[in-house]
DNA sequence: TATTGTTATACTCTATAACTATA
DNA sequence: TATAGTTATAGAGTATAACAATA
């Protein structure tokens, strides 16, 4: 019973062994609300990260980007493309740190408190749409395991 | 009482809206999960994306380039390079589809079936180790709602 | 001596266009 | 005409080393 099954060709894929692992599921589903949120954004011209950053600052006028960094798991050379082209576009600006020669502070510009404001409106709705498939138990029970795996 | 604020250093970062999201929350459970994972099969000199594809290709002996593709959300041209790799290794071999002369049919090595069984293994304990802080009805829960998120 | 922000750079991952052999 | 595998290539995303200014 080797033979055929060695030269047999397969019409439909086993894939039960990684569907057993977490991390195969939680791949997959983040994947799936990651590209929600992506498009969502595209709205308002912001990827992922971009929504991240903002959000922080918004709810921590003043921060640092060495905190940011931390927060976000960002390197910190990373962040600083990120930081020009926001500021650029006029949404942040970077002012020297009130008691840290070496830092700078972010904060948010009005026109990128206005862009926050409807972002994150968006996220809630986003957030809506990609759980729609839950109970509000079971999307409350799955932030929380979620929250236990990587605490 | 929004100078004061506006111009304060930042002690603690309120990351709560972020928290609220469940696109946040997978994705930091993910990095954790699948670090662990990279981490845990280095022993076997195996990136997750290899090991999906000799698990796959071990419960499906003769599965195509485009059926792996297809089941992993990997793009063809990227596969290419993965599997050269794998082949020089000796762990997999491409023959001829039986009835499609376009094809190639995927199959483990003696050598590659010995490493995917002790790569299993290795995958089953780190399930175990990733999912310590969850009871086992805990962890049967998470895993079936992450797959309503994404099926 | 250590840390912040920054530049330059490299490495990995992922995506697209185009070719060939075959269906 | 469409599809499988492949090549070449480009673009994100992510990581490290090193520097100037400041702690």
């Amino acid at each position: 019973m080797n033979a055929p099954e060695t030269l047999a060709a397969v019409d439909e894929l086993d894939t039960s062994f990684l569907e057993s692992l977490m991390g195969y599921n939680a791949r997959r589903a983040t994947l799936v609300i990651v590209d929600a949120f992506l498009k969502g954004m595209a709205v308002h011209d912001l990827r992922p990260v971009d929504f991240s950053v903002l959000s922080v600052i918004a709810h921590n006028s003043g921060v640092t980007s060495r905190q940011l960094c931390s927060a976000l798991n960002i390197q910190p050379p990373n962040l600083v493309g990120m930081l020009n082209t926001l500021e650029k576009r006029g949404l942040i600006h970077r002012v020297p740190h009130p008691r840290d020669g070496r830092a700078m502070s972010l904060h948010l510009t009005t026109q990128g408190v206005t862009l926050i404001k409807a972002a994150e409106k968006s996220a809630a709705e986003l957030e809506a749409a990609i759980t729609s498939s839950l109970s509000a138990g079971e999307r409350k029970t799955l932030m929380a395991l979620l929250k236990k795996i990587y605490a």
